[in-house]
DNA sequence: ACCATTAAAGATATTAATATCTTTTACTAT
DNA sequence: ATAGTAAAAGATATTAATATCTTTAATGGT
C-alpha cells in the first residue's frame, strides 16, 4: 500500500518534527541512523520532499534537514502524494481495474472503511498534530534503542 | 499488501471455483481473459498452485484447472501463502522492524483491526464459502463486461 | 581567501517483481 | 500408433523499485 520509499519519508518527516528546529538542524546521516534506513536512499527522498517544499534544508556547516513552521502544517498525506502518488490507495485490494461500491470485490466492504479510516488521518490531520498525538500517547517511529524481546511461549 | 501475483491468483482461484468442476477445466487462455490477467504469468501462478495442491489439472484435449472438493475447502489463506508468504501481512503499515501493540507506530491502532478482520476472512472462510458469499452478495472478481461508467461530476 | 561540511544533482548498480518464450511431458480422441 | 491439445518446466526478458556512487554547489567558521 505504501512504498518503502515512501514509509521511510513519512517516519523521516515525523522524526524532522519531534526533533529537530530551525536552528538545529539535522543531516541525513543521523536520521538514516536513527530511523535505521538505507542513508543515500533517504538522502534522495529528502531532497524530493525539500524540493517539494514538505521538509526545509540548508548546506554547509551546522547544514540538514529541519521544518518551519509552514513544514509542520502540512500533512502525511502530502508526502504519500510527493512520493508515491495516490494511486497506490486507489486501488482495489484485490487487483480489479476499479475500486467502487457499485461492482465491489470480495473484499471490498472490508478494506474501504479502513482506507477511509487512514486517508482521513492522513489527509486531516497535520504534521504537528501527529506529533503531539504520539508524544501523548508513546507512539513510536523506530526501533532503535528499544529493548525488543522476542515474543517467548505464552 | 498482496502483490500482483497474489491478487491474479486469488482471483483465479475464486474464478474456478465459481466456474469450473472435473468435468468442466478451463484452460489458462480463458481464465486469463476473463480476468484480464497477462496470460503466460498467470500460467505460472496456477502452477505453482497445483503444486501446492490448492487448484487440480489434467493436461490434454479436454484438460486445464479445475478445483475438485478438496480444493474448494482451501482458504484463500493458502493461496497467499503459496504465491506471497506471511511476510507482507506480518509488517508494520510504516516499515517498523516489528508491528506489535507493545511498541506501535502512529497508525497501528488503525491498521492493527483491519488487518485482523481480513486475515480473518482470508483464514477462516473457505474458498467455498466465499463463492455463495460473491453470489448472495453480488460481487465481482473481473470488471470484464461490465458497464463501468466514469464518475460524473454530481 | 580558504577549508571543512553538508545538501543537491546526476549517473550508475543491484535486486526483486513482472512478464514472456521455448521446450518437454502428459493426456485424449481418432 | 498417431496427431492434436493443453499443462509443466525451465530459460530468458523487461520493468520498476531500491540502493549506491560521484561530482557539484552552497554555507559557515577560521
Ligand atoms: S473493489 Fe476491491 S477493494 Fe474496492
Ligand atoms: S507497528 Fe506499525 S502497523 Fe503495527
Amino acid at each position: 500500500m505504501l512504498s518503502n520509499a515512501c514509509k521511510y519519508a513519512i517516519r523521516s518527516i515525523l522524526y524532522l518534527a519531534i526533533n529537530s528546529s530551525e536552528d538545529n538542524k539535522i543531516g541525513v546521516k543521523i536520521i538514516a541512523e536513527e530511523l535505521e534506513t538505507p542513508q543515500p536512499f533517504l538522502a534522495k527522498l529528502l531532497q524530493q520532499l525539500t524540493r517539494d517544499k514538505l521538509v526545509s534544508s540548508t548546506k554547509g556547516p551546522n547544514g540538514g534537514f529541519y521544518l518551519n513552521e509552514k513544514n509542520l502544517n502540512n500533512a502525511v498525506w502530502d508526502v504519500i502524494i510527493s512520493i508515491d502518488g495516490t494511486d497506490k490507495f486507489d486501488n482495489c485490494f484485490l487487483g480489479l481495474a476499479k475500486c467502487d461500491d457499485r461492482n465491489p470485490c470480495p473484499v471490498h466492504f472490508i478494506v474501504s472503511p479502513f482506507k477511509e479510516k487512514i486517508l482521513g488521518s492522513f489527509r486531516d490531520k497535520t504534521i504537528e498534530e501527529y506529533v503531539v498525538e504520539i508524544q501523548n500517547t508513546n507512539r513510536v517511529i523506530s526501533l532503535k534503542d528499544l529493548d525488543l524481546f522476542e515474543d517467548e511461549g505464552s
